[in-house]
DNA sequence: CCATAACTAGACTGATCGGTTTATTATAAA
DNA sequence: TTTATAATAAACCGATCAGTCTAGTTATGG
């Protein structure tokens, strides 16, 4: 028998692909196995405690990344440029629109009791760091969390439409919508 | 053994705010039978084709209702009055925020596949009945289609992230936003 | 080259899955 | 009443579930 060896960080983005197609009550083991190539022996070897774990890393793993990628930025680097990474990151993360957010439909059924301060975390730091840099860039406190608040609504609000709709044409028409209205805010204030 | 005696509508509404808790894979039938209080056989009897019939049940239920309730006025009525009763409606219906929308969560993982044609209709209608409305009330057709596509991704975005931030105050302050930017639209056509 | 540890395949287990069947009880027409 | 039908309860079914275990194979460090 010819075994295939796996990296524990390849592991975790096969597993993630499967939760966000299947869901988390959705995907199986056995078909977590059948889709990812990996086997039971493999899986609970990376994740001896299953699918809860599968599913606690694999979130870590997106915090992380959306840390680096996309809140650090906000929160550090000069605001305009990093709002204005945000959007492309946006968009190639969730792939125009054609990926689901995991922690976003994670929010939506019971999964969501199972880990309700990751997914709270992540949004709660995407509007707070999104919000910081507008503040930064001289919106006021009350406008930047406003749009803050709004960006990443209608972020979540097209990833849902686009699958319901079968059309990722509303992802890139929201995401415009929405760098036009900050863009708008951050121009009134010193150009 | 005493009996209690349910209605199909009953049956629906009840396994509907199962489906709304749980998710479609998330609900087994042995949850079901335990959170409604009706069993197995009763739930057969209503439903012969099982946890699928249901599903679909209670998503034509839940279409009908809009249909009435919203579709329709927004289709058919003095367009600013329904609009302003499409955010009341909203608002009621999902409970300020505390209650997600089946349909939306539904679209997210491969439920979609079983239901794709109910879910896109669902939202395809109320798009279009709302920049019909807009429309009748006087504003342009590219930014009435620009308006409605708006409101529906920022409800649905809002429903998400009431429940991942487990903070309702985000769905009213949504829907608020949303209705001043139509009433913008709107006023700038004849008062 | 060997020894040990890291890793993988897949058979296996008890529990639970969606769904069926049988038996019983309520309802309502005759 | 009687009788037919609608509705409910629960035992039961094969399939699949998450998870375990064993027997291996591959990588590595000495």
């Amino acid at each position: 028998m010819t075994r295939t060896v796996f990296e524990k960080s390849d592991a975790i983005a096969l597993v993630a692909e499967v939760f966000r197609e299947l869901g988390y009550e959705g995907a199986s083991m056995s078909s977590i196995t059948a889709r990812t190539g990996l086997s039971k022996g493999s899986l609970y070897h990376f994740f001896p405690d299953g699918k809860e774990e599968m599913a606690a890393e694999i979130m870590a793993n997106i915090d992380a990344w959306f840390v680096t990628q996309m809140f650090r930025p906000l929160e550090e680097d000069e605001p305009r440029a990093a709002i204005a990474l945000m959007w492309e990151t946006t968009n190639t993360y969730f792939r125009s629109g054609r990926r689901v957010c995991l922690i976003g439909a994670f929010a939506l059924d019971e999964t969501r009791d199972r880990f309700s301060s990751a997914i709270q975390g992540y949004f709660k730091r995407w509007i707070e760091a999104l919000a910081g840099a507008l503040m930064r860039a001289g919106v006021g406190a009350s406008e930047a969390r406003e749009l803050a608040e709004e960006a990443v609504v209608g972020i979540q609000g097209a990833l849902t439409l686009a699958r319901a709709l079968g059309d990722d044409s509303i992802f890139g028409r929201t995401l415009g919508r929405l760098r036009e209205r900050l863009m708008e805010a951050l121009g009134r204030r010193g150009l």
